[in-house]
DNA sequence: GCATTGATGTACCACGTGGTACATCAATAA
DNA sequence: TTATTGATGTACCACGTGGTACATCAATGC
């Protein structure tokens, strides 16, 4: 009961890889993992990554499009309720984010701003990607760009601390102060007309 | 004419190296450098870097020190006139921090970062030590801890963003607009009773 | 003067890395 | 049926890495 041709056998061997060396690079937290140990823990060889992928950076390559898939499914607007204030939507974010479960792809995605800062470009369009989603995402819930910018620098300093400490509750706080201080304009609060 | 004995001779051989080893290491923007590359750029050999320190990891252990001690001496609350402002404070460390000359080092420190969320123990020292470095330097320029410490993790996030984008003033006006923006309290005025 | 100690060079080593050559075997195409 | 193509394993290779062994030579201590 052979369905496949050799060719679309090919394509889903690949995919197969490709999603379980995602899964290991994660686990691991960064892209600087041996074809021999990335071989060994999806129990393929280094031979057959070679093999479908072309050598090590197109591997790399491919692994940034299909997180990038993934982060970018993740983070949909629709994944909170409609008229969810600013402050609001950035504290589930946070929670979301720095989630024990979530902390390898949170690394992942900080080596890739290492790549980024390093020159790579292939890992910058990762950094500018990542940047868009995540403003864009925020400006379903606040209008004021500036405002919204800010918050996601705030953010991100936050997340960086987070990493380094491990401490959740000082980034969270942080955030939420950054709201609560802000005197007399209407920030956080989504009185879009839309 | 020789004054120095073989032993006080070892002495500033060894910190001539460290100092040149520092330079490279900040030139390179990274600890990731192999010794022998490193000796051929400050004109000697792995043997003998070997020899005067021990081995790579104790050789970057010392040029850690190293750089605290510049580091801590480059931010020294005297540095600014009494009275000054804590966007005016944040505004000058955001112009020396960025400024191209400087890159090195701040690639070096966001090097040392990453070495911190990656576990090694000794860089999670080096980044909380500049951390307190920093916020007791603010404090110096506002009383309102909470404020400094919020101004600082945006400070990072904005520096992350700087050393990926490249651009200088995109930070600047995040820091600017955060105190701008900040409504009734005495956010930014330096107001100590000291 | 002679023994010791430290500085330095040369040659080496083991190991991990990405990648290749070649062989084998099954599935497919003709 | 036979020729071709793709999947896979085994063995290798060149290279860069941190580090060591050993020899040499000058300075120092007694």
């Amino acid at each position: 009961m052979k369905r496949q041709t050799k060719k679309q056998q090919r394509y889903t061997t690949r995919d197969r890889m490709l999603e379980a060396s995602l899964a290991v690079f994660i686990e691991a937290g960064t892209l600087d993992l041996s074809l021999d140990r990335l071989a060994a823990t999806i129990e393929s060889s280094k031979r057959m990554l070679i093999h479908y992928f072309g050598g090590k950076k197109p591997l790399e390559r491919a692994v940034m499009v299909r997180l990038e898939e993934s982060l970018r499914a993740q983070f949909r607007a629709d994944s909170f309720p409609p008229g969810t204030s600013l402050p609001e939507v950035l504290a589930t974010l946070w929670q979301r984010t720095t989630h024990p479960k979530a902390r390898g792809v949170l690394l992942l995605t900080m080596d890739l701003t290492r790549r980024a800062w390093s020159g790579s470009k292939r890992a910058k369009e990762f950094y500018e990607k990542q940047w868009r989603i995540w403003i864009n995402l925020l400006l379903e819930f606040s209008p004021d760009g500036t405002l919204v910018e800010s918050a996601l620098q705030l953010f991100q300093g936050a997340m960086l601390t987070y990493l380094v400490t491990g401490d959740r509750e000082n980034g969270r706080r942080t955030l939420e102060r950054f709201f609560l201080n802000s005197g007399s304009t209407n920030r956080g609060s989504n009185d879009q007309t839309s």
